[in-house]
DNA sequence: TGGAAATGTTTCGTGTAGAAACTTTTCCCC
DNA sequence: GGGGAAAAGTTTCTACACGAAACATTTCCA
């Protein structure tokens, strides 16, 4: 916890870019244009907390807004090209370190990481009441197309809906 | 990493403390009265937020800020009987919920999980240049003495002092 | 057509975080 | 002994994240 705690304050230092921040970014260069509040579902925000981060990173002209025509209630967020040189630049919120650790790592290692994460997030879950999203990005290694898949055990994604 | 964040929103919401403070409380409780600074060092944030940490804490009467005699600059910051309560009502940084839920597991598994997170601080520091406190707690499970210490391999703990 | 719902935003308060300046106190060297 | 240097804690400042509540605009629908 302390290690992505610390990542995280090296990130706004070295890159000028927060956790939230570069995982709006991500999401958004993943999931196309998005609206205000698909966004903060997507990244588990409140609709006026990702309102701040997307000011920030609209100043800093990685993203922009653009009202719908038809509904024009509607402010689709769009990724700029600057943002994506922005993504490509820094670190990928830890990930890209960890992808090509475990990617280097034997396929058994690898799978006996994974069932023991499964099991810490089992643990975290143990006592809650109502259901929380955890973790319900893909593989872990997703782009290393040099990796056979070895068919992680995938957690379970429990996309147990607000 | 999102399962430590919510937890922490939790924590705040519904035990009116934040992770922080929970981190100061605990460390003093640990390793008792200690100086501002000394405080700062150990849980690793900086002089002034240390300060205002402490400040809400003492405002709950959770911690006391007491200037030696000796040295009058000084000020030795104590755990107070309703801080150690506080402590105990908490659920300690997620802590106990996975003290538990390892201790419930066959001693074989405890074993894969704690390579498998070693495996992952390793990756974690892989690309480092300054080392940086990652894991610095004992054992993940300490207070649980009807295990018979499987002799978990300890995280090395690198006491890579600034 | 009028009110409900949806959507995004603003406002407000709290907390974390660190840099820089400042005060008080102690230490040490001339 | 006096005059800085150093240490320790604090204050001030800025930035950011976070969410609740109020708000404006727009659309939907009965």
């Amino acid at each position: 916890m302390r290690a992505v705690d610390i990542h995280s304050r090296k990130l706004a230092s070295e890159f000028k870019i927060t956790s939230p921040q570069l995982l709006c970014l991500q999401t958004l260069h993943d999931d196309g244009p998005l609206t205000t509040s698909a966004l903060a579902k997507l990244i588990h925000l409140s609709n006026s907390t990702t309102v701040g981060i997307l000011d920030r990173l609209e100043m800093k002209e990685w993203v922009i807004r653009e009202r719908s025509q038809r509904d024009r209630r509607i402010v689709l967020v769009h990724i700029t090209p600057e943002g994506e040189q922005a993504l490509k630049d820094a670190p990928s919120l830890l990930q890209e370190r960890l992808a090509t650790g475990l990617a280097a790592l034997p396929e058994k290692e690898q799978l006996a990481i994974a069932q023991a994460l499964e099991r810490i997030v089992e643990m975290l879950e143990m006592t809650r009441t109502e259901a929380a999203p955890l973790l319900e990005s893909g593989p872990i290694i997703e782009t290393q197309p040099e990796l056979p898949d070895p068919g992680l055990p995938q957690v379970a994604a429990r996309n147990t809906e607000d």
